[in-house]
DNA sequence: GTCTATACATGGATAGAC
DNA sequence: GTCTATCCATGTATAGAC
């Protein structure tokens, strides 16, 4: 789309930089070529120019952010070792998110790529990027305990991410009552937790329990 | 903002329609008082005339919508008796919910509350339709087992609500990530309906375990 | 009271100057 | 390679016709 000059990468660094910002401050019903230029100081038609359409910049914006915001938090995700644990470093990424609004941006962009055909698949790249972080976890600290033979890490992994943006979204308009759904989740995380380490004569009840229920 | 009259009523009640439907199917970003009124079948201006401005007039249309949406499933919801019910149930409405696409809806309206100021608290006031609605159903489930003691039912609802619009908008990018993060709620979910039906043995255990841990 | 016509702002995109 | 000038579509809002 235009060539690799150190001058066209800055510039399309810039561009990149303020459509995420562009995204998180004023969603995606004010993102446009002129308000991400105005962001990133550089001319309207350079958005063009470097990426074609406001789409497509958009489309490498969700790619390049939600890279950055998984690589920030892949150290953290990668030494927690039970279900717990988990839930912790949630809402620990919560607490950052809330400043840095890189889930909300996917909720952006979510919402914009019902419509906007080129966006779905950015979207979607960019979710996987959690998505994948999370199923590792989820593999890893559910394979261990009893209810790995009853759980989905890979439909899990989906809706624990697909959740936490509902719920990133939902702070924006009632920040008490995402503390509270974080809250209760925490409280579900808990129980779960809780069955990994009952004794063996209880276990086995439940997953008798849930090979007579739990078919799909 | 205008009187009532027959006829006054019925372009609002256009323009609400109008409103609902192009939200749905083009997004908050293409909503504007044009293509609401052309959805409508009306005249552009009559969106200020009636409502204000646009952001009124989706604030209403919000409202308006999810009650519609609530109403239908109310007498559904109503007669739920366990958790894999609920389950069920949630399935179900996002069966329909894929064709009618009420809660997609509040997802965009929640992507563009983010800065939209008029929008929060309407989005807000529609999506407590749904928690309040889920809220019931929770206590009435959760009240009667062991594990209510545990659970925080207006969290849960909200969590469970917001969930629900991550999903709703995931599906849109990702279809079949959407099922498979479904029916891992779904296994979750019986998972916790399997700890309902433990014996009185093995729930003692688990309440031990749940005062130790699940504090908050 | 209801709606049409119209003014004025913003957004997407490109041609051509530098 | 970058930016200015500019065109045309779309959006908001109101003045005034019916």
């Amino acid at each position: 789309m235009s060539p690799e000059t150190a001058k066209s990468l800055e510039t399309k660094h810039k561009l990149l930089e303020g459509a995420l910002r562009t995204l998180t401050e004023q969603g995606i019903a004010k993102t446009s070529a002129r308000t991400v230029a105005a962001a990133a100081g550089v001319n309207q038609a350079l958005v063009f120019y470097h990426f074609g359409s406001v789409d497509e910049l958009l489309a490498a914006a969700c790619r390049y952010g939600a890279e950055k915001a998984v690589a920030r938090f892949r150290p953290r995700l990668a030494e927690v070792g039970s279900l717990s644990e988990l839930l912790t470093v949630g809402r620990e990424i919560h607490e950052q998110e809330r400043s840095g609004g890189h889930v909300a941006l996917l909720g952006q962009l979510l919402a914009g790529a019902q419509t906007h055909e080129a966006l779905g698949p950015a979207t979607a790249a960019g979710l996987d990027l959690w998505i994948a972080e999370i199923e590792r976890v989820l593999v890893r600290v559910l394979a261990a305990t009893p209810l790995g033979e009853f759980t989905d890490p890979a439909g899990l992994a989906r809706a624990v991410a697909a959740s936490f943006v509902g719920i990133e979204l939902y702070e924006g308009v009632d920040a008490a009552g995402a503390q509270a759904a974080l809250g209760a989740l925490e409280q579900l995380g808990a129980l779960v937790a809780a069955l990994e380490e009952l004794g063996p004569v209880a276990q086995r009840a439940v997953r008798h329990r849930l090979r007579r229920t739990g078919r799909r």
